[in-house]
DNA sequence: CGTTGGGTTGAGCGCTCTCAAGTATTGTGG
DNA sequence: CCACAATACTTGAGAGCGCTCAACCCAACG
């Protein structure tokens, strides 16, 4: 069990990637020396879960690296994933004890943590901190009202086609792509956390991406690398009209 | 068109029966005078629209009696609500201009509204309301996550029983009601509005009614006055297990 | 090499949808 | 008061999509 919730050495908020679209990013300098007195790091290999739905979370903290998940579990093991955390998102909730949900990191990931009893007397003191919370709050809600759509209505092929054109989104948008040529990215999530997403099984899920990568609408290299040829294509599969949401 | 939108006496907040739940529950008197100042009255009768989704949305405000729905719908019709609104709820989205969602009025309804630009400078002043709000809009988004378990991976039947579990629960809430007794209440959402929001057909949900009336899990008085006899019976049938979310 | 984890593909079944007919209740006009 | 329509709901029959169960592929790794 090598470097377990490794404590890594702190670094400079100014350098930090995610600084600004975390919950900081509207902190002015006084703020930022503020948390950085009460913050640490914490990094997690793929698969190890950070925390258990449950279990006390005495602290919250932000994504800066790596890409973690939230699941809801059955008694019967039914699994439904509610959240994909990517860098910059905020992980806990100010005012509750315990975790709602599994807190998983699917591939290597670097935590900023805040132990949560000075976290959230800085959010009574620092308007900057819980107006930015409440943004980002308020984006995951319609984040997670827009899944809703997709779970509820939306066949296995458009449930496919929904979570590449979100993944292949957040690329281009991390690499500050072009929309227009071909889009390249490769899948952070296994087939059986895709079918956990969207709430089918992995055999469907591997079904429907043989049968859009037959059809053309995408390309495969090995099991996770993907081409979009034509990322329109990829909308009207998922069931969208054309060019709804590329600005956001 | 009769008393389309109409605008009602305005009511003062210390008789208001949302007032220690809504976005105002923190509020000090002074604080609740300066609300006053630019709140008004809107009923809507059963089945009016409040605002259309993309339509220009210059007011927030709150259910204060009745229910309305958020629905999102696809170009070919398919529909999926993403909330249930209920008294004390609150509607619209501070900072952005547009509606995200369909807001339809199920029953008569009568809400409490601010203008956007007064609320939005009073929210800046005054932190007992956007921390409210934040509290608000974190609870929502735990709701939403539980609805996306329901959504992607539970039965027609669990599904059907989850509803009623929420909607008597909430009536329990409501009424101050003792949980052991049976609990009797009146489905506020039409069959088709329950398929809507389950991702169901209104004829599998008509069906699994019948059977969970066949079972003696529910007996029904009409189409919508309902009787449970033993709600951790309902749990069980709703996949939950059977005691764990009477708290809150 | 054998093992293990992730992925693909096939065959058959069943849950939910679709299409359709029928019931109950309410409101409307003659 | 009745005929009629409209709305909400129920129930049936058949079809299809996605699930279950199972075999198999492939790459990484010891």
């Amino acid at each position: 069990m090598p470097n377990d919730n490794a404590v890594i050495a702190p670094q400079d908020c100014a350098d930090c990637p995610i600084r600004h679209r975390a919950v900081c990013a509207r902190c002015e300098a006084d703020e930022l020396d503020a948390l950085e007195q009460i913050k640490y790091y914490r990094s997690f290999e793929a698969g190890q879960t950070v925390v258990w739905a449950g279990d006390r979370m005495d602290f919250v903290g932000s994504v800066v690296s790596g890409i973690a998940t939230l699941t809801q579990a059955m008694e019967d093991g039914r699994t439904q994933m509610v959240g994909l955390l990517l860098p910059s998102d905020f992980v806990g909730r100010p005012g509750r004890d315990g975790a709602a949900y599994d807190v998983v990191a699917t591939t290597d990931l670097v935590m900023c943590c805040f132990r949560k009893q000075p976290f959230e007397k800085m959010m009574v003191s620092t308007p900057h901190i819980s107006h930015r919370l409440l943004e980002m709050t308020l984006d995951e809600l319609d984040a997670a009202r827009e899944w809703m759509l997709v779970l509820g209505r939306k066949t296995a092929r458009e449930k496919i086609a929904s979570l590449l054109s979100i993944v292949a989104r957040r690329d281009a948008t991390l690499k500050l792509d072009t929309v227009d040529g071909p889009l390249v990215f490769d899948l952070p999530l296994t087939r059986e956390a895709m079918a956990d997403y969207l709430g089918l099984t992995l055999e469907t899920v591997s079904r429907q991406i043989s049968a859009l990568k037959r059809d053309g609408v995408i390309h495969l290299e090995g099991k996770r690398h993907v081409t979009v040829p034509d990322f329109s294509r990829l909308m009207e599969e998922a069931g969208d009209d054309s060019d709804g949401g590329m600005l956001a």
